[in-house]
RNA sequence: GGCGAGUUACCCAAGCGGCCAAAGGGAUCUGACUGUAAAUCAGCCGGCAUAGCCUUCGGGGGUUCGAAUCCCUCACUCGCCA
């Protein structure tokens, strides 16, 4: 399915009286500017809004996702999107709570910026009257020197209030400290904001809460320098049961880019949910209407065995994201390789096409399992190999392999592809050579 | 600028000359129970040619038969005083 198919079957709930009230029982909105005045906007003639993202790695995740969708969300309503790529922001790094971040090079933001500028644009339509555009702040930081920076955006600064954000005070309180240059992220932000307002008349800029001071850094240097009044937007931080950040299980973030989690580990990722998380995801991250998403919650509550939610969730998401047919054949491989069990039933057609979505590696009947789960990516060493073998965790064709230097062997014979599988549920595919 | 404290494995955090590949907690991973869930219990948790060897305790250098532990030096962080 191609991008504009996707679009044109998304569409919000109608049973809303306004676009405020959908955001807001989606628990979209965590904080905001004032809230009257923001449902009066949205409800009222088409407005311009954005949202940036900062090319620090080749790809956008999850978290990311949530700010596509809303972007979406109030394209569908009518109003008019600017998705902005932060080439220049993205030099700099918005302050992590942890530590100081490495600055990347130069070309690498560039290259970055190009590919995250494609993802966003496939989640925005650019047809009609209010087309998305896709805009890059290094077309305003660029010419700008140092001296006019300081003289012109920094004499509306005040040190004490940019002390006060949350994300420096963490900092200031850690060990790590902060650096001048991501103490100065925040000014960064704000000219964005009124450098789209000057340009777009951009009035409303979304975020995550996280973002927040980053976010109210221009709405207040617009109010300041214009005298207008502008809106910002922080949807909630999703965490699971243990409070833990959605989607970035340590260093393993899911990526939108199919080549970095392909969409089968994507389909999976969705799949696994918890059911006490499970209607909270389908609220934000899919276009289902509130009626179906009742009825799925209810669902979970009856007969959570089923797993009916987590299954919507898993497509829906998928769908989005990578489209019908690659969401399908993650349906299908999903069913064939966590079917009944005996992969030998399946017909080898099936069990191909299964495969594909999987990491597979091309082997001979003398190479050692041990070595094939290292080079599908099951394990990282050999050595975690003959842990994970020696702790019954490693399955060849859902048969349990019992000896650390076992081989692959006959398994590979009959020229069929073989199924390995790690612990219950991470697989990977052995081919002949 | 002066003085003091600190930098340990994915994270937090003990260790302060050999018994240290490094206590403890958390996370990840595996097993049991399940619903490809949660909770719980158990195991594992640097690498390799695995009763052995190799590389790790901010970087570099040194003392010693032997260093995460002692000395010098560099870098960074935090605090107090200017």
């Amino acid at each position: 399915m191609s991008t504009p198919e996707i679009l044109a079957a998304q569409h919000n709930d109608e049973s809303f009286d306004t676009i405020w009230d959908e955001l807001v029982w989606r628990g979209l909105i965590h904080v905001s500017t004032d809230e009257g005045e923001l449902k009066q906007l949205l409800s009222g003639d088409p407005i311009t809004y954005y949202c940036g993202f900062d090319p620090t790695a080749p790809s956008l995740h999850l978290g990311n996702l949530v700010q596509l969708l809303l972007l979406r969300r109030l394209q569908l309503a009518g109003h008019k999107p600017l998705g902005l790529v932060g080439g220049s922001t993205g030099l700099i790094g918005d302050p992590r709570e942890s530590a100081e971040r490495v600055l990347n090079p130069k070309e690498t933001v560039a290259e970055w910026v190009g590919r995250l500028q494609a993802q966003v644009s496939r989640f925005l339509s650019f047809e009609g009257e209010n087309a998305a555009r896709i805009v890059n702040n290094l077309d305003w930081f660029g010419p700008l020197s140092a001296i006019d920076f300081l003289r012109d955006v920094g004499k509306h600064y005040r040190v004490g209030t940019m002390l006060k954000k949350d994300a420096v005070a963490a900092r200031l309180n850690s060990e790590a400290g902060i650096s001048y240059t991501e103490f100065s992220y925040q000014i960064l932000q704000g000219l964005d904001f009124l450098e789209l307002y000057r340009q777009y008349g951009c009035v409303l800029q979304t975020g995550g809460s996280d973002q927040w001071g980053n976010l109210t850094s221009g709405t207040d240097l617009i109010h300041r320098v214009e005298g207008a009044s502008v809106h910002a937007i922080g949807t909630p931080l999703i965490t699971d049961a243990e409070g833990k950040k959605f989607g970035k299980s340590e260093g393993n973030a899911v990526w939108l880019d199919p080549e970095l989690t392909s969409p089968y580990a994507f389909y999976q990722f969705w799949l696994n949910q918890d059911d006490s998380l499970v209607v909270t995801l389908l609220k934000i991250f899919t276009f289902l209407s509130r009626a179906e998403i009742e009825r799925l919650e209810e669902a979970v509550r009856t007969e959570p065995f089923r797993r009916e939610a987590q299954r919507a969730l898993a497509l829906e998401v998928t769908s989005v994201v990578h489209g019908a047919d690659a969401a399908n054949a993650a349906v299908l491989a999903s069913q064939a390789l966590f079917g009944n069990g005996d992969l030998q039933a399946l017909d080898r057609e099936t069990l191909e096409s299964a495969l594909r979505e999987l990491p597979t590696v091309r082997a001979r009947p003398s190479d050692a399992i041990a070595q094939l789960l290292v080079e599908t990516g099951l394990t990282s060493s050999l050595s975690e190999s003959r842990r994970a073998i020696g702790q019954g965790g490693v399955y060849v064709n859902n048969r349990k392999v019992d000896d650390e230097q076992a081989t692959i062997g006959e398994h590979l014979l009959d020229g069929r592809p073989v199924v390995l599988r790690r612990g219950k549920k991470t697989l990977a595919g052995v081919f002949s050579a």
